[in-house]
DNA sequence: ACAGTGTATGTGTTGAAACATATAAATACG
DNA sequence: CGTATTTATATGTTTCAACACATACACTGT
């Protein structure tokens, strides 16, 4: 990658004062950040917020969903979309709201085991359908083989 | 896309517990979600966390720059990635931090003009390099085509 | 002129994000 | 064994985000 953006660093700098590429990559970038803000915050508007939900604790829930079982807080934290420092004040959160159970662990006095509730897991079924629903409209208009495309790429952009 | 969508919902629940397309679209999401995730933190940290700004404030930077003349702070809010309601505290954080300059105007006494100062200037002047090179760290591995195509999809994924 | 409506910006308040730092238990190691 | 190190979770503090609401001005029609 080295010898490549160099090279077309300075190729940039010849074509004028930002570059081609530099222009491209900045428009994808601008593009990404926009399509995440819009896509995200329909599920928030739409999903999360009337059930007193946020991004971060419906992950949490489907993350635990997910695995089927209880699991060790810092492994949730690992999960989370974003890298997640202050985990133990969400599952707090979601303790309160009585989405998730939290448990000591007896042999090792470190660990808390977390677990759906049976509202939670409730909530997570309530919300299914919903979420599909929503999924479909937002990327309803690709096709099979754009939506392959578009994973792609996001995975080759993160690498 | 009512029609087209209707389908895939039913064969989804005709094959099986969550649909193909559901999880491929599910799968698109989170992937959207991460990659953003990532690529934006890389840089709050790497260069804008150290100039003591945030992604928000780095945009209203930016959009001025474009502009390249004073603009209403409605018009800022406007053309902000996500949109931005509580932009009045926004701009007094970067006029406090010496970054852009207020002005009301004289005809009509509702209106604010915020231009970019000398500092705020010579900030950008002195992040665009290093925003070229982490664009190309970031994106350099995909082919001119591969983010036109990038670009098409997410643009297709937003209307 | 003035009441009503629309527009542009500001603020009060609550909750959450970020980051460092703290506690606490287990393990490793001499 | 006892001390250091690692691992797992919790908290203190500051700053920011979100939402509703408030203010302040302009325009419109009568």
């Amino acid at each position: 990658m080295s010898i490549k953006a160099s090279n077309k660093s300075r190729l940039a700098s010849e074509i004028g004062k930002k570059g081609a590429f530099a222009n491209q990559q900045q428009e994808v970038f601008l593009n990404l950040m926009r399509t995440q803000a819009l896509l995200s915050s329909a599920f928030k508007q739409r999903l999360f917020t009337p059930q007193g939900l946020s991004h971060e604790k419906y992950n949490v829930l489907r993350i635990l969903a997910g695995e089927k079982r209880p699991m060790q807080i810092y492994e949730v934290a690992e999960r989370m979309i974003a890298p997640k420092t202050d985990i133990s004040r969400l599952i707090g959160r979601l303790v309160k709201a009585g989405l998730v159970a939290r448990q000591r662990c007896g042999h090792d006095g470190r660990v808390v085991w977390v677990d759906l509730s049976a509202k939670g897991k409730a909530l997570l079924k309530k919300l299914a359908e919903p979420i599909d629903q929503l999924h479909e409209s937002q990327f309803g208009a690709l096709s099979q083989k754009e939506l392959e495309t578009l994973n792609r790429l996001l995975v080759k952009a993160r690498e």
